[in-house]
DNA sequence: CGAGGATGGATTCCTCGGAATCCATCTGTT
DNA sequence: AACAGATGGATTCCGAGGAATCCATCCTCG
């Protein structure tokens, strides 16, 4: 295996593990999965945001999204409020129960995360961390990875 | 959002995308999903390779492999032989077609991720392929994770 | 203003993975 | 040898995402 793919092969596994960890710790403590809690993070973080923006941010699709939201409003976290100028499109906001949802599960996610990279030196981490925001950015900007 | 949120968002993002852009790549080059790559790329790499071994690998359930095998299996890329010794087991074993695919894909795989991360700095690679290996061995050692 | 294309989103179908269950086989203990 | 528990794996049911399609609305250009 060449050194770029035997790199991403740890990535993915990392990952992985990380994913597992932190999603079985959620649902078990405040009974909601980590991808759910990724869309309301976006959805609080992004003023106005629509079915659309979310899927350009999490590169899944739009379908995805827009079934994963009927859960969401399902569990009483979200609503879909008429926007202002396009009829087309809903607004996305979070309820009150939404919001002390996220408020909740934060704590929970960091604390998982800091358990688990425990083992790694700060300043290791905090490498990684800046190589990968930038390789992020460079990725979001060209439009890679986007599906369908 | 916390720090190691924040770095770990960072990392699902890139996990998605670099994962999605080689997939899409090897589906329409070689005719099979990243996933079954990865597949045979455990069974070929692993003597005397059994569906628990994989399902320990990739920290997925047994069943999930259990059914990829399946399709590797119609796709004429991979045997299930009798184990020698436990005749509950099956050994997994890549039939010349699948050593092909395997051989002809990995380079689809390299090239794509070579070309996706050409703006990183290669002592910047170099540095996370490093801190990804240690941590994917802590999380292993300690069996972090695991669905199931 | 009207027609054609673009856009936002929902829906349908299909595939895939997880959880639980089930069955065959193996192992250890008595 | 016999039984209990552990183990390997397959199967079933369910939840979730991708691709394609469809519909309503918006925008642009003649």
């Amino acid at each position: 295996m060449r050194h770029v793919t035997q790199t991403f092969t740890d990535l993915v596994r990392v990952e992985t593990r990380l994913y597992n960890a932190v999603n079985a710790r959620l649902r078990a403590e405040r009974g909601l999965g980590l991808g759910q809690f990724e869309l309301l993070e976006v959805i609080d973080r992004v003023p106005g945001c629509r079915v659309l923006d979310i899927a350009g941010e999490l590169a899944i699709t739009v379908g995805a999204v827009s079934k994963a939201v009927d859960r969401l409003v399902t569990a009483g976290w979200c609503r879909r409020v008429a926007h202002p100028q396009d009829r087309r499109s809903s607004v996305l906001r979070l309820t009150p129960e939404g919001e002390t949802q996220l408020a909740a599960s934060r704590p929970a996610v960091e604390s998982e995360l800091a358990s688990l990279t425990a083992a790694v030196a700060p300043d290791d981490l905090a490498r990684i961390a800046s190589v990968l925001a930038t390789l992020r950015a460079t990725l979001e900007a060209a439009s890679h990875g986007q599906p369908g």
